[in-house]
RNA sequence: UGGGCUAUAGCCAAGCGGUAAGGCACAGGACUUUGACUCCUGCAUUCGUUGGUCCGAAUCCAACUAGCCCAGCCA
């Protein structure tokens, strides 16, 4: 069913041989292991379907899919669909493809908390029967009113000591479809002057006449997070209800609902804190902007952190994973750099993937001693790191596109590149010294002249003198066209990703640049995802949506570490 | 002025009474057919602050400070 899957091999190979710290939750599963709390480790991930995930989620499902291969337990997938006003298919579909393409199995475990709205059902009736739950008539201002405030204490519903008939009888009704929507709800009856709100008598069920994804026009009552959540926990046996910060208040109106509704083996929930990026945008309502404005070509646009996005940028699912294990987890308020995002993907790609020549920014080299017409076919290694990726045939001839920040008419002390009368390696083929210059009226460049030195061909364990510079090139009559596109962050990061005054996203205006570059003909037959180097660049990806062999659209993933800086005037 | 949580380097993060792991970033150097990679080296005399206990404190105690979360019929 899905289509990468995580080994406990492999995740003990992606820790290195030994992990040396563990992270708060294992020493808690540990402590629940060893003193018999639990016998085995049950997890899940439970999103609501009601929007795309983000990097963000990658942590919690990474987190809980790997706690349950670790301990040998189990995960599931479980949808949190207990609110019909927000949620779609559409979301449910998009959301098991990107925990499937993240490498989290949940085998045939796939669960919808709508599936269990029956049980929720009885568990409230059961309430009801104990004299813990009672149907309030209060609007939703008044039940805000008499909720008190952080300071102070609330008061009693008056509808709070309705005999337990009535409650029945009313609830029974609201099941029925005999109310208006907001008129009545459900409340737990736990104390209304708890210093923590969450416990001033919570509503667990609400009316809403509404069509639901999955369930149709069968219910008009639904349940409230807090009092479904530990029920769905309860079903599934879960053992660690994982989930974050925010819901540290709420644990003790999770324990209160297992424990009154009378599942035995309860689940412990436990919080960690999210995971954030510096500088990235995460909130659905500003991508909803970028994606209505057109500054984004969709969810999935190649900039966001959307992880569907990250796949198309051309992310791997094992850099993603590899990212949030170095980030760790811990309860202390966390926003991660991206430098950390893309050292993750390099290392994934650097010894397992083609190493190719593409020229972005072209000018013309003429090597006047090279025969005219001739095109020889010089041996090139795929990946000098790694040799079982091969060797490939690189066609040069007399002329050749180079980039054009490699050569400087007038360069500046220690610039190795091309220059008048330097001497460069052209990779995986000659020596090249440069000996004129061709411009245009206006100055400008339009050809540079070289001579090469058969004598250094690249493989020939030539000696006699080294090259300080070594740079890439394309045979002109060979090159081809590709369609390169160059991401950089939609935010800019000097100004920080909100504007003060109006709360507006600081967008970077040159976070896409498209350009045409000429690039060596073994790269035409790159398919949607493959990945290359394009040397002395970057790391870059055939589009997923856009590119076809034989018209291929690249994608730069990240550009490679450089410590090259131009002297600054 | 209520409750909950957090505080160790620019960022992430171990540490659990015996004298500050590791990673990212950064800076130097070596190597180099990628100014990449790799390899070396450096990067907290100090753990939010102030007191206290102790032979010994990031770890225990006290007070303080700062940040985050909570008053949806959202999750």
């Amino acid at each position: 069913m899905n289509e990468e899957t995580i080994t406990a091999e492999e995740i003990s190979a992606e820790n290195g041989e030994e992990k040396v710290s563990r992270n708060f939750i294992e020493n808690a599963i540990d402590k629940d292991l060893a003193e018999g709390v639990y016998d085995t480790v049950h997890t899940r991930f439970p999103p609501e379907p009601n929007g795309y995930l983000h990097i963000g989620h990658a942590k919690s499902i990474l987190l809980n899919y790997g706690l349950a291969q670790q301990y040998g337990g189990k995960f599931n997938l479980r949808f949190d669909d207990t609110n019909p006003t927000k949620e779609k298919s559409e979301f449910v579909e998009s959301i098991k493809a990107d925990v499937a393409w993240l490498g989290a199995d949940w085998e045939d475990r796939l669960f919808f908390a709508s599936d269990y709205f029956e049980t929720m059902y009885e568990c409230a009736v059961k309430l009801i029967k104990k004299g813990k739950a009672y149907v309030c008539d209060l609007s939703a201002d008044e039940i805000r009113e008499y909720r008190g405030t952080l300071t102070e204490p609330g008061k009693n519903s008056p509808y709070r000591d309705r005999s337990i008939e009535e409650n029945l009888k009313l609830f029974e009704d609201m099941k029925a479809g005999k109310f208006e929507d907001g008129s009545r709800v459900l409340r737990a009856k736990i104390d209304m002057a708890s210093p923590n709100i969450n416990m001033r008598d919570p509503i667990i069920y609400r009316v809403a006449h509404m069509t639901h994804h999955n369930t149709g026009d069968k219910w008009c009552i639904y349940p409230m997070y807090d009092f479904a959540h530990p029920i769905e926990d309860a079903v599934e046996h879960i053992t660690h209800s994982i989930c974050t910060l925010e819901f540290e208040d709420h644990r003790p109106l999770y324990d209160w609902v297992v424990r009154e509704c009378g599942f035995d083996h309860p689940p412990r929930q436990i919080e960690f804190a999210k995971l954030y990026l510096k500088n990235v945008v995460t909130g659905k309502r500003y991508i909803k902007k970028l994606v209505e404005d057109g500054i984004v070509d969709g969810w999935d646009d190649p900039r966001l952190v959307s992880i569907s996005g990250l796949r198309r940028r051309g992310y791997t699912p094992s850099a993603i994973r590899k990212f949030v294990e170095i980030s760790g987890i811990s309860k202390s308020q966390s926003v991660a750099e991206m430098p950390a995002l893309e050292y993750c993907i390099r290392e994934d790609l650097k010894l397992t993937r083609p190493r190719m020549m593409a020229v972005l920014d072209p000018v013309k080299v003429i090597i006047d001693n090279y025969p005219e017409g001739q095109i020889e076919y010089l041996d090139a290694a795929n990946n000098l790191e790694n040799e079982s990726l091969g060797t490939r045939k690189l066609p040069f001839g007399r002329e050749l596109y180079i980039e054009r920040e490699d050569f400087m008419e007038e360069p500046p002390k220690k610039y190795f590149r091309l220059f008048p009368g330097n001497e460069v390696r052209l990779m995986n083929a000659y020596f090249v010294k440069c000996v004129g210059l061709d411009k245009a009226p206006d100055g400008s460049i339009t050809a540079i002249h070289c001579t090469y030195d058969p004598e250094t061909k690249s493989g020939s364990g030539f000696e006699g003198r080294k090259v300080k510079g070594t740079i890439h090139w394309v045979c002109v009559r060979t090159a081809k066209k590709a369609t390169v596109r160059l991401y950089e962050n939609i935010i800019d990061e000097e100004k920080g990703v909100y504007n003060e005054e109006d709360g507006s996203l600081n967008l970077n205006p040159d976070s896409l640049t498209v350009c045409e570059a000429f690039v060596e003909p073994a790269l035409m037959d790159a398919g949607p995802e493959d990945r290359f180097q394009f040397v002395r660049n970057g790391f870059y990806v055939a589009d997923l949506k856009d590119s076809r062999p034989g018209a291929p659209v690249f994608n730069r993933i990240v550009p490679l570490k450089s410590s090259f800086r131009l002297p600054t005037a």
